[in-house]
DNA sequence: CGGCATCCGGGATGATACTG
DNA sequence: CAGTATCATCCCGGATGCCG
């Protein structure tokens, strides 16, 4: 949308060029839990709390979930906010740019379903 | 778009629903590479060669390149297809399931652009 | 020469117990 | 509740060899 998709031309140089940035780019969702914790707080529309996202985030450990956030917090993509509070409660949202996923994550979320209908249909054909 | 996103909505039971679908689609991209094979499979518009994407995915290495490229066609999201000659000669395509994956990996790569182009305004305010 | 397999070291990931 | 610490395990990467 933002781009018209004009890096998806058929000059070898170009290709390479937006190769090389995609990549790069990549590196910030590189690691096993980042993408379905991104899902995750966008579909939820608002900020969770850690121990939601473990709830939602299927088959994650604490440790896991929690370096993963660092990570995620580190480059930017969501905030953590802390409320100094007993029993603590420590609460976790995307950031502008986490936000800016959104229509990525939007359709993922969408390929999600269709894969799982198609999965149904496969099994009882 | 398919789903017109009635998956977005507040209900706690619709969304562990949806949390749980997700998950399990999601790891079929789980994998260092796959995205970025994915992307460059998608942009290229093409099927491509084992030596042509080993260049596009940069700082990959040929065993890991085949391990993921061997798990993304067990699941169904690309072929491959081998020509008897010499040298040899092995292609890689998307498959219909593959394909789907288009509009997310679009976005992705949106983001992508978008990203590097706020990280430049970054260093020069 | 291009695509693929195997062996091994190191880093990422996972299970469990423990703390403020 | 939200982390930390420790140890076991597994994925990843580099090097090397094979085969048409």
């Amino acid at each position: 949308m933002a781009q018209e998709r004009e890096w998806r031309c058929g000059d070898p140089q170009q290709q390479r060029k937006w190769a090389e940035a995609t990549t790069d780019a990549l590196r910030v969702l590189e690691g096993k839990w980042k993408i379905v914790i991104i899902c995750q707080l966008f579909g939820a529309k608002e900020a969770l709390r850690f121990s939601e996202l473990e709830r939602r985030c299927e088959g994650v450990n604490q440790k896991m979930l929690i370096q993963q956030l660092k990570e995620l917090e580190k480059d930017g993509i969501v905030t953590r906010t802390v409320y100094p509070q007993v029993p603590p409660k420590v609460e976790y949202a995307l950031t502008e740019m986490g936000k800016a996923l959104g229509p990525s994550m939007a359709e993922l979320i969408d390929w999600a379903f269709m894969r799982r209908e198609r999965m149904a249909d496969e099994l009882t054909p």
